[in-house]
DNA sequence: CTGTTAGCGCTTTCAT
DNA sequence: ATGAAAGCGCTAACAG
């Protein structure tokens, strides 16, 4: 900052003009590399450096009408899915020169709507949203109008905006394969604990009843609402319930860390007696013990490529194209 | 948008101001809750109707130098204490109107330094630094420099710049509350395994060697950089390398929890051969079988705190003053 | 290669 | 209560 007559001036580019004995088009040539004459690119240099000047992001923005900020929408950051989402698209997009606006949701219609309109109003570059369940904002034609031509892309749940792209990961033939995983280990009594009833959720609930039908087996699904406690609760019901379990599945790690202690406390041999399969892969399996066997569901990989979809649209690449990736059934101990 | 001559014309306050009969001025009034007559107001809020105008925050920031947008530092959004600050700090803050823009870091030098910069060229209202890692930045005078008449919040370590206010949880307090629980329990020959060495960590393990001190007992301490497996890796070793064993103090949940699995596959009995205190008190703690009694260093309550002083100070409250905070341990079954 | 000028969409005097 | 006009800091023709 300038002091001038006492108040505080801001450093801008005809500061830098002045000192530099130029013009303000030279100085914002030489910001963006077009060709500058080497001699008043020092003065220039010199000037910058003398004022420890910043170019202000926010007016030219509002010329170019690109703020280089992208808004990533999650559910619940606390959530080690989304934090490992967050981690890899900011990773990307502030490696190409991007700014991540994360927006935690909770998956609720209203916050969603604030959070585009928060987007809009700053005019993000973009939007990425992450997980099955902003698909239902599909439902509501009023959020979709105002996205339309906005590039977008998503993680298992495509909108139907004109510049939207998706990256899936095929949640329902992960947990299928690791459903017949158990039965080909010989596993009958296979019980499954879900939790929340987005569209994946629901996904992977029909890869375990599909694994069951096609031996005749007979799947019993548990519900739960709460991410911590949820497959602790579940497993304890379903031991008490239950006369035959040799199994359980869930559809987030995390269920499965509770369900591993609910047997444990039980003395259920984890494993042994009963094996539990999780979902996510996250580092959290290796730290339970035994060690969650879990569908690795390419979180990294999946962000990633959301982050250089996006990318690819804002430079105006062509030949986009949706993706699909297919899970990996991580064995472990506990399975 | 709307379409004229084929090309995309962004609706402004001039399509409002046209359609409403009136000038851009008042519906800049109108915008910002001044006085306008309800009769004009009526018009208004239908041309802002008909054309689902969104209010331009870019143009608005550059004239009002005021972004409502925080910038929140972190080292590394996928470890649970940071997801939890920038959950927790992203809720207050959106609920006053606030956008929050997270960084990590990975607690680089070079990366902050980016940030920093990025923060500054988009005109951030303010800046909060979580976790004690960047009290290093008080080494870079450029960079204090930079903010220098920026807000600044941080927690667990203070910036030397004109406006910072900080929040302090008191670790080492913590830990040797934790270590005197173990002492007074009868444990021995407890041991430390420090995760990282930034000014927390230190903290933590003179917490630890303090209370020691004062019982003639010998501190041991570990160190590991690896932050899921360090736990794990770090308790294998000192039951290969240590005589005596009876308690194992860390200065994260995750250590903790790497430390009771090396201890369950060694066969030792968490909670009775050998006790285990973690630090965080996380949603996690329930989740590992013994659950896992650990230190609660309040982040949910230090966050708030953190974006409510944020939010004080761009208010212009005065009488703002940092803050420190006491920690408490949270018995569970693993101690 | 460089300077002049006209906006980008908004707020904010200053008149009326 | 309202309108006209200036200006926030920058980019992008345009002319040289």
């Amino acid at each position: 900052m300038l002091k001038e007559k006492g108040v505080n001036m801001a450093v801008t580019i005809y500061t830098i003009a002045k000192e530099a004995n130029t013009s303000i088009s030279t100085v914002s040539r030489y910001l963006n590399n077009k060709n500058v004459r080497p001699q008043t690119k020092i003065r220039i240099e010199k000037a910058i450096e003398k004022y420890h000047f910043q170019p202000n992001a926010i007016a030219k923005g509002l010329v170019t009408k690109s703020t280089k900020n992208i808004a990533v929408l999650v559910v619940d950051i606390r959530l080690p899915h989304y934090a490992n989402a967050a981690y890899f698209i900011d990773r990307e997009l502030s490696q190409k020169g991007y700014r991540t606006i994360i927006c935690n949701t909770s998956g609720e219609l209203e916050v969603c709507k604030k959070y585009v309109d928060s987007a809009l109003q700053i005019n993000v570059d973009g939007i990425i949203f992450v997980g099955s369940i902003f698909a239902k904002l599909n439902e509501h034609q009023d959020i979709i109008d105002k996205i339309d031509d906005l590039p977008c892309v998503t993680t298992n749940g495509r909108l139907n905006t004109s510049r939207c792209y998706s990256i899936d990961v095929d949640d329902q033939n992960g947990i299928y394969n690791a459903t017949k995983y158990l039965i080909e280990k010989g596993r009958r009594n296979i019980k499954y604990i879900q939790y929340s009833d987005n569209l994946s959720a629901s996904n992977k609930v029909k890869g375990y009843t599909r694994a069951l039908d096609e031996h005749n087996l007979k799947p019993v699904i548990y519900q739960t609402n709460d991410i911590f406690n949820g497959g602790y609760l579940e497993t304890l019901k379903l031991i008490e319930n239950e006369e035959q379990l040799d199994a359980i599945i869930t559809g987030e790690d995390i269920t499965s860390m509770g369900a591993i202690r609910a047997l444990l406390e039980k003395n259920i041999l984890v494993g042994k007696e009963c094996d539990v399969i999780g979902f996510n892969s996250s580092d959290y399996c290796q730290l339970s013990f035994p060690a969650l066997t879990a569908v690795d569901n390419k979180i990294e990989e999946a962000s990633k490529k959301a982050a250089h979809i996006m990318i690819d649209i804002l430079e105006g690449k062509d030949n986009l194209s949706s993706l699909k990736l297919q899970p990996e059934l991580k064995i472990r101990e506990s399975a």
